[in-house]
DNA sequence: TGGAAGTCAATACA
DNA sequence: TGTATTGACTTCCA
C-alpha cells in the first residue's frame, strides 16, 4: 500500500516541476482535510512526509507556521512539495483516509474536497531553479534556464539599489532571492554550470537504477505490477536485514522509504505497522485480571531504550496513542486497580507485545537449535507472562532478541494484508467517477434516516466548524455535554429511541440542514467577515427557536468570538482553537485559589476569569487538569514512598514527583 | 449531570 | 529531533 501511495504522491510532485508553492495555502488545505477526515498528525507525518519531517511536533510546526517559499531551504520545500503531492490529489487523500485508524466515516461516503492545483502554486513568486531530482526533465530545464537568466539580470539590476535592511520583508520574494545571491561569492554562471553537471549525473544514476530494478520507471508500471512488486519486495526485505532496493531508490525518483527491520525487535514493529492497530478483544482483556503496570512500564522503557525505538513509533504502532500520551503513560503509570477498562487497554497491549516479543525470541532460538523442547518452553513462558510471572525473563528475552531472523508467520501476515489491500485498490480503480458518485449519493440518502449517520454528520460539522459538543448541547439541543456525548458516540437505532431522544435527533437533522445552507455561503464567500457572520447566523437562527437565556447568550457570544478568532484572513477554513498560554503569574493566582478550594463554584470561576483575563472555560479546564494531575502526582509519591521503604529503589518514580511537586 | 478519565496536539525543553 | 508539559477536548461513569 505504502509504495502505491508514495508513487501517487511522487507522481504529483513530478508534475509540479519547479513551480513555487503557496505554503500558507497548502498548510491551510492540509489542516482542513486532516480535521475534516480525522487524520492524525502522526499518520500524516509518517505517510506523507515520509522521513522528510520525522515527528508529529515538527509537522505541527510546519502546518501552523508555514514559511514563505522563498525563505525555505531545499528540505523545507521538499516538505511542502510532499504535502502538495497529497493535497492536490483526491485519490491520495482517499487512500490516506482508508488507513486512518481514527476515521469516523466510511470512505465511500466521504465527499472529498480537493483544492485546485493552481491555488496551491505561488503565482507571484518567480520559481528559482531548484536543484532537485524532481526537476530532471527537459521541459523543466528550459524553464530553469529562462527563469535563471531572468533572475540573474534582475539581480544585477537590483543588487546596488537594494539595501540589506530590505531583506526582512517576507512578501518581497525578489528581494529575498537577490540578497541571497548577493552574498554568494561564486558567479551565478558557475553555479548554473555546476547545477547542470549535477543534474546530468543524477539523470545518469537514475537511468542505471531503473535498468537495475526492472527496466521501466516505477511511475510507468501498472498498479497490479506495482502491488506485486510491493509484496515481494516487502517479503524479501523483511527477511533480509539490509534491502538493497531500499537504499537504491532513495537516491533516485522515489521518496525515501521507511527503513526495513534490522533486528527482530524492529521486525516485530514492522509487523505491527503493516498489520495496523487491531482492536483489542474482550478475551484478551479478560486474560489479564490484574497487571503490574509499573513493571510493564519498566520493561517497555528498557525495550524502547535498547532498541532505539521512539515513544512516537511505539505509540503509533503498538498502542495507537500519541507521543504525549505514551510519555505520560510511561512516566506515571496508574495502578491497575485505578484504571478503567479503557485505561487498561494500553497496558494490556504492552503486555501482549512483550509476550509476542518473548515468544518470538524463544521460537527463533529453538528453530535455530532445532530444539522442540525450547519451543514448548517458549509457549509455557508466554503463558507465564500471561499470569504475570517470569517478568525478568521477558527483559532478558528482549535483550537477547536483537539480530535474530524473522519467523515466517510475519510474512504470511504481510502477504495477507497486502493481498487484501490490492483487491480493494483494484476494485476502486475499476469504477468510474460517475458510478462512484452515484453510489455515494445512494448510500448517503439511505443513511440519512439513520441515527448513527446523523450523529456522524453532526460530529463532523462540529469538528470542522470548531464547535464543541458542550456548546452544541447548550445552544442547539439543550442537553448536557454528557448527554450530547451519549447521543453522538453511542447512537441507538430509531426504534430503540425514546420520543425525547427522537426529537433530539430531529433537531440535529434540522441543524444539519441549516448548516448546509451556510456552507454554501462559506464556499462562495472569500471574506472573513462574511464567514464569521454566516456562522453567527447559524447560531442565531437556532437560538431564535429556543428560549433565550443569559447562559445561552453567553455561550453564543463565546462561540461568536471563537468563530471570528478561528477565521483566517482568507476566510475559508476555521482554525483549531488557539492554545491559551497561562502565564506564571496567572498560574500562581490559580494555585492560590486551588489551595483553598479545589472545586470552585461558577461564581468563583467567573471572578477568576475576570481578574486574570482568562475565559471561564480556560479557568475551569485548568482546575480540571490540575486536580487530575495533582492526584496522579500524589499517587506516584505514595507509590514511590512505599517502594522506597519496601524495595529500596528510590530511582523509580522520582521524576514523577518532581514534576508535580513543583506545581504544588 | 458533574466530575473524572483519557487523549490529542501545540508548545517547551533538552 | 525526541521527550515532557499542558490547555482543550471527548467520553465514561457514579
Amino acid at each position: 500500500w505504502n509504495e502505491y501511495f508514495q508513487d501517487i504522491v511522487t507522481k504529483n510532485i513530478h508534475e509540479l516541476g519547479s513551480k513555487a508553492l503557496n505554503t500558507t495555502e497548502i498548510a491551510k488545505q492540509c489542516k482542513h482535510l486532516m480535521v475534516t477526515h480525522n487524520i492524525g498528525q502522526r499518520l500524516f507525518a509518517k505517510y506523507i512526509m515520509n522521513q522528510v519531517v520525522k515527528s508529529q511536533g515538527s509537522l505541527s510546526e510546519l502546518l501552523s507556521k508555514p514559511r514563505h517559499w522563498n525563505k525555505l531551504t531545499d528540505k523545507g520545500r521538499e516538505a511542502f512539495r510532499r504535502m502538495y503531492g497529497w493535497v492536490s490529489d483526491p485519490k491520495a487523500i482517499e487512500l490516506l483516509c482508508n488507513i486512518s485508524p481514527r476515521r469516523t466515516q466510511p470512505v465511500g461516503l466521504i465527499e472529498i474536497e480537493v483544492p485546485s492545483r493552481e491555488i496551491l502554486w505561488d503565482q507571484q513568486a518567480v520559481s528559482l531553479a531548484a536543484v532537485s531530482r524532481y526537476n530532471a526533465d527537459n521541459t523543466l530545464d528550459l524553464f530553469v534556464q529562462k527563469q535563471s537568466s531572468r533572475f540573474i539580470s534582475e539581480d544585477l539590476k537590483q543588487r546596488d539599489r537594494l539595501s540589506a535592511a530590505a531583506a526582512g520583508s517576507g512578501a518581497n520574494s525578489v528581494i529575498q532571492r537577490t540578497s541571497r545571491w548577493r552574498h554568494d561569492d561564486i558567479p551565478k554562471e558557475k553555479i548554473m554550470k555546476i547545477y547542470k553537471r549535477e543534474l546530468a549525473l543524477l539523470r545518469e544514476q537514475e537511468s542505471h537504477l531503473e535498468q537495475a530494478i526492472g527496466s521501466r520507471p516505477l511511475s510507468m508500471r501498472s498498479k497490479d505490477e506495482k502491488l506485486s512488486t510491493m509484496e515481494t519486495s516487502n517479503k524479501s526485505s523483511s527477511l533480509s536485514s539490509s534491502s538493497s532496493r531500499c537504499g537504491s531508490t532513495r537516491d533516485t525518483s522515489s521518496p525515501p522509504q521507511s527503513n526495513f527491520p534490522v533486528n527482530s525487535a524492529q521486525a516485530l514493529f514492522a509487523l505491527k505497522c503493516r498489520s495496523g492497530m487491531a482492536s483489542i478483544t474482550q478475551e484478551e482483556l479478560e486474560r489479564y485480571p490484574v497487571l503490574d503496570t509499573e513493571d510493564i512500564v519498566r520493561q517497555i522503557k528498557d525495550f524502547l531504550c535498547l532498541n532505539s525505538i521512539s515513544q512516537r513509533q511505539f505509540g503509533e504502532h503498538v498502542l495507537g496513542l500519541s507521543q504525549g500520551s505514551v510519555s505520560d503513560l510511561l512516566a506515571r503509570p496508574k495502578p491497575w486497580a485505578m484504571l478503567t477498562q479503557k485505561g487498561r487497554e494500553p497496558f494490556v497491549r504492552m503486555q501482549l507485545f512483550l509476550n509476542e516479543a518473548q515468544s518470538l525470541v524463544c521460537k527463533s532460538e529453538a528453530e535455530l537449535n532445532g530444539n522442540f523442547g525450547a519451543i514448548q518452553s517458549a509457549e509455557v513462558m508466554s503463558k507465564n507472562e500471561a499470569s504475570n510471572g517470569a517478568k525478568q525473563n521477558s527483559i532478558n528475552g528482549l535483550l537477547s532478541m536483537r539480530n535474530f531472523p524473522l519467523v515466517d508467520e510475519i510474512d504470511h501476515e504481510t502477504m495477507k494484508y497486502h493481498n487484501e489491500k490490492a483487491r480493494e485498490i483494484k476494485k476502486m480503480s475499476t469504477m468510474d467517477d460517475d458510478d462512484k458518485k452515484m453510489m455515494r449519493n445512494m448510500k448517503k440518502e439511505l443513511l440519512m434516516a439513520d441515527t448513527s449517520e446523523i450523529a456522524r454528520q453532526v460530529k463532523d460539522r462540529l469538528h470542522s466548524n470548531g464547535i464543541s459538543q458542550k456548546t452544541f448541547g447548550d445552544v442547539v439541543l439543550g442537553v448536557s455535554p454528557g448527554g450530547v456525548s451519549e447521543l453522538l458516540a453511542k447512537p441507538k437505532t430509531w426504534e430503540q429511541l425514546s420520543p425525547r431522544a427522537r426529537d433530539l435527533y430531529r433537531k440535529m437533522s434540522e441543524w444539519l440542514g441549516e448548516l448546509d445552507g451556510n456552507k454554501r455561503i462559506q464556499e462562495t464567500s472569500t471574506s472573513a467577515a462574511l464567514l464569521s457572520s454566516s456562522l453567527t447566523t447559524t447560531f442565531s437562527s437556532t437560538v431564535d427557536t429556543m428560549t433565550s437565556t443569559g447562559a445561552l447568550a453567553k455561550t453564543l457570544s463565546l462561540q461568536k468570538r471563537k468563530a471570528s478568532l478561528n477565521t483566517t484572513a482568507a476566510g475559508e477554513i476555521p482554525k483549531k482553537a488557539q492554545r491559551t498560554v497561562i502565564t506564571d503569574q496567572q498560574k500562581e493566582a490559580l494555585k492560590h485559589v486551588f489551595e483553598r478550594d479545589q472545586h470552585p463554584n461558577q461564581r468563583t470561576i467567573e471572578q477568576l476569569s475576570q481578574t486574570l483575563s482568562l475565559s471561564t472555560r480556560t479557568v475551569s479546564n485548568w482546575f480540571h487538569n490540575y486536580r487530575t494531575r495533582q492526584k496522579a502526582s500524589l499517587r506516584a509519591e505514595n507509590l514511590s514512598n512505599g517502594e522506597n521503604s519496601q524495595k529500596r529503589n528510590p530511582a523509580n518514580g522520582k521524576n514523577n514527583n518532581d514534576r508535580w511537586k513543583q506545581v504544588t
